[in-house]
DNA sequence: ATGAAAGCGCTAACAA
DNA sequence: TTGTTAGCGCTTTCAT
């Protein structure tokens, strides 16, 4: 490693010479900047973040802790998180949380003493199960600034980015009631996670608020428990074969509803429109290809990075925590009329 | 943010006896350990290890390159590593290079300043395609150890976790000649990328080697911008019915394949057999389930960690640089007999 | 048993 | 215009 040392030693000037040089300071002769900055090159000096970053107090990096990276969710998260990040030059060190409490903890712990100027996460789901916050909270306390996106604890004040799950269900819903169907089922695979009962909710509002739409809200769940997903919507379909309309809050359930519906002779979408929520790029497994509701997750990823960063550089402006939406959007493809 | 100094103030001791003592120096007394440990507990100090770092030129952190982060077997790699890594200790930082050049130098460029205490990457697509290997080699020669996994640099000499896709493609292949199939095809949706063709070299070996198997090898491929790959397969299969045996070696093109074959009328397995390469969970996607040819991924983000912290903490033994080889697995699902 | 001092690589106030 | 010095937080050698 090539140090400003090297630099000067080389030169025979000092240190500090050469660090003013290298940031063309005024204080410094033209000349003088012109071989400092020839021989830099030459030997290809590289400035040591790790020093800067003690000197500064300041790291240009944020930590990221992600539940699961294998949902493609989060991987899009990721994603809008760095592209965001990279634009204005911050580094992202990721902690993978695993769905564990304690694990979100230890990074917490590790990267909040100075590695990091800020944290953007989204909480593990037995730190949303147990209520655990205290964690959260010391973080805060220590002048850390965290933004939370998506699962979110309702009871820490910081930063938060989540979507508008309600709206999303209720609006893909209207959309299948404007279409004239008469029996639209809603399809839960969602395992007691807050978003679940929200695009419940959405669904039931649009249903019981129409005025041409007359039956019921009626809601199928299943768990990976009782089975496989292909076989319970086939044994829905072919029980109600009047089902004509049928919202899939989860990941891939669309796709397989659409699969099972065709082996059982259906037209999609004549006989049946099929609308998926998703965060997979998964619509176009199926034929026609699914119309899906999709989170825009990379946006999410891009605002939670601009909050933070606002945070980090303002940190002396004491604002009021704020929570951003950021909406679905119904992306109508082929299994919707 | 809490000190040594901090803490030695509070004490009334000097900061070299604090941090003596927080490492049960025998120097020190049994009393003062005991002060200082409280009063460091109580006050929630922890050490800031951006000095450390700077002081032992040692980060415990690892710099980890993935091309497509929305690609799920990255985003396993991914997984594995960071499970391998934190149980040594270490950290990870990633960046997405997104398949660019230039992204990738500017991100070892900006790590190779003792940031990270080596490398874990996989080639960008255009770093493959431009064969361009000196920023690798900037970064060996500087000292600073690489590990490259799955797309790998043959010209740089470091050590390297790849699988084995010849054989992969030679079992798969071998396992439809065993059905008794008699016009196999192998479908390609992939852009030049080196595992690609050696997935098609296992093809014609096994075809080639059989006794059995009567027919020629026979490759059909297609690019995103040729329009849809269902559709690419749907004409395929209607123009050469007597096809009965598929191999596809990207990651989605099974599954779209086992929906076109059924659309047309065709039984799966009994009429067609398919097998996918599949780095994503998406064998669930088709029914029957897809057979699928899987990449160890998580078994390759381990690997690469051990090998990679081995050359860390043992750079000073010179060894050569050696390739692990991770197999595939053949997962045997409902498209074949 | 404890402390002073130097140094990791860098910056910036101050001195020359 | 250039250099000296102190300091970011920590460790470690060498006094005391």
């Amino acid at each position: 490693m090539v140090t400003l040392k090297d630099l000067a030693t080389t030169l025979g000037v000092s240190v500090s010479t050469v660090s003013k040089a290298l940031k063309d300071s005024p204080e410094i002769s033209e000349e003088t900047i012109k071989r400092v900055k020839n021989i830099a090159k030459e030997l290809n000096y590289r400035p040591n973040t790790l020093a800067l970053s003690l000197k500064n107090r300041k790291t240009m990096t944020i930590g990221v802790l992600i539940p699961d990276i294998l949902n493609k969710f989060f991987s899009k998260i990721l994603y809008g998180l760095e592209l965001e990040a990279q634009k204005s030059g911050y580094q992202i060190i990721t902690c993978l949380t695993n769905e564990s409490l304690e694990r979100e903890k230890k990074a917490l712990d590790l990267l909040s003493n100075g590695s990091v100027d800020g944290f953007i996460l989204s909480c593990a789901r037995e730190t949303q199960t147990e209520n655990s916050i205290d964690h959260f909270k010391n973080i805060i306390d220590q002048g850390t600034p965290i933004v939370m996106f998506d699962r979110v604890a309702n009871d820490v004040d910081c930063d938060k980015v989540i979507m508008d799950d309600y709206k999303a269900a209720y609006q893909a819903t209207k959309k299948l009631i404007s279409e004239g169907r008469e029996n639209i089922v809603l399809f839960d695979r969602l395992e007691g996670l807050s978003v679940g009962k929200l695009r419940i909710l959405g669904y039931r509002k649009a249903i019981e608020q129409s005025t041409e739409y007359q039956s019921q809200p009626k809601i199928h769940s299943t768990t990976d428990d009782q089975g496989s997903t292909t076989e319970y919507l086939t044994k829905m379909l072919k029980d109600d074969p009047s089902i004509d309309g049928l919202l899939c809050i989860d990941n891939i359930a669309g796709v397989k509803a659409v699969g099972a519906a065709q082996r059982l002779g259906k037209n999609i979408p004549q006989d049946l429109s099929v609308i998926g929520f998703a965060s997979d790029d998964i619509y176009d497994l199926c034929y026609p290809k699914l119309t899906t509701v999709a989170q825009r997750a990379s946006q999410i990823g891009q605002q939670s990075v601009k909050m933070l960063i606002d945070r980090i550089e303002n940190n002396n402006e004491v604002k009021h925590s704020t929570t951003a939406t950021v909406n679905f959007g119904l992306d109508l493809r082929g299994t919707t009329l």
